[in-house]
DNA sequence: TCTCTAATTGACTGATTAGTCAGTTTACTG
DNA sequence: CAGTAAACTGACTAATCAGTCAATTAGAGA
């Protein structure tokens, strides 16, 4: 029966994600994620009490898996420039790969459902980061700016490269993107 | 009558807007709109035939403001650097001062509500951000990169630096934001 | 003042919404 | 097998939705 249980909450939240960026949050009804779903409406409020708190349960969700993919094989880097290159195409493949996930995380963090509250409670997933940057502004590879701003930006540019590339057509324009997109932030960062 | 007529049609869009960040676009009916405007529910369907109507005409409302805003004193700046030095504050300080519209933008730019034919539309505004970006890599002040990319980047550098300002308590970290976010940016995009 | 036209109104409609709950099925235990 | 607890169902409800339309109001010209 656990096999049972993860299947069903995981069918409604899959499908929910699917409808949510095809329609808006409030545009899909719960009826119909559970219809998508395969899985009575009854069930759907079985496992989220309303529909807010299955809305936010997907983003802590996405943002775990997000986190966790950003990390990958950094410690295999060797200089400061290499991990911050490998987060990079990280957050890019992630973005990529995973585009309803993506796209749900963009509208969900410029929906007023997001209080500053959640903000910060999922900013605590990327303390790594914070501390990476922290490392790279004290041994000087980085420019000093405040570590918010500098994690900002990084982070921003990688979204937006996401989106030049599931905007264009060509898949050429793809690795170049990536690559001329860490360029800038690079630049712009360094301190040399 | 003509005064009349524009009154209550920027009363139906002044409360669209504010509600529509306030609660996002399917969170917002008709009915609240037009009472927060203080006109019937007709009148507004009179103005805008669907709900959908009225959320693309205040995109290109707002999306029109913007692009004039951005454009303020350019020519004044002689160089280069001064001249996007002139459009980044721009930006910034419209963020600032016209929270809502930028809230709404946001909001509208992440939504399944934005076609690609739309997004297209709106750029056609932007040309002038275009030419001035390819004229900067002809004379090689800027580096060789997409123009796609590089307004990209720099538009959505702009867009973190106001989220920032918004959500930072101290006025004293304003100034800094937009100080260091356009080193990093246009470190990032200078060719030397 | 009267007339005509266009703007405005808000009660109304059929459809849809989030969420409920009494009853049914399922799977495990002894 | 019987007993039980939990998962599951879907018809149901009160509220709300986008959009309509017949009736009313207001303003401009004669």
């Amino acid at each position: 029966m656990k096999e049972q249980i993860k299947d069903k909450k995981t069918a409604i939240m899959e499908s929910a994600l699917k409808l949510f960026t095809e329609r808006g949050f409030h545009g899909t009804s719960t009826a119909q994620i559970s219809k998508e779903a395969g899985v009575a409406t009854g069930t759907l409020f079985n496992y989220f009490p309303t529909k807010e708190d299955l809305i936010n349960s997907l983003y802590f969700e996405v943002k775990g898996q997000l986190s966790q993919s950003m990390g990958k094989e950094i410690e295999a880097q060797s200089t400061f420039q290499d991990k911050l290159r490998k987060i990079w195409s990280n957050l890019i493949k992630w973005g990529v790969d995973n585009q309803e996930e993506f796209l749900f995380v963009g509208q969900f963090c410029s929906s007023p459902y997001i209080t500053k509250f959640t903000r910060e409670e999922v900013m605590k997933e990327y303390v790594f980061l914070h501390d990476l940057v922290n490392e790279g502004i004290k041994t000087g590879v980085i420019r000093d700016f405040s570590a918010e701003l500098t994690i900002a930006m990084f982070y921003q540019a990688s979204r937006t490269v996401v989106n030049l590339i599931l905007d264009s057509d060509s898949s050429q324009d793809k690795n170049k993107f990536i690559e001329d997109g860490f360029k800038i932030i690079w630049k712009g960062l360094a301190k040399k």
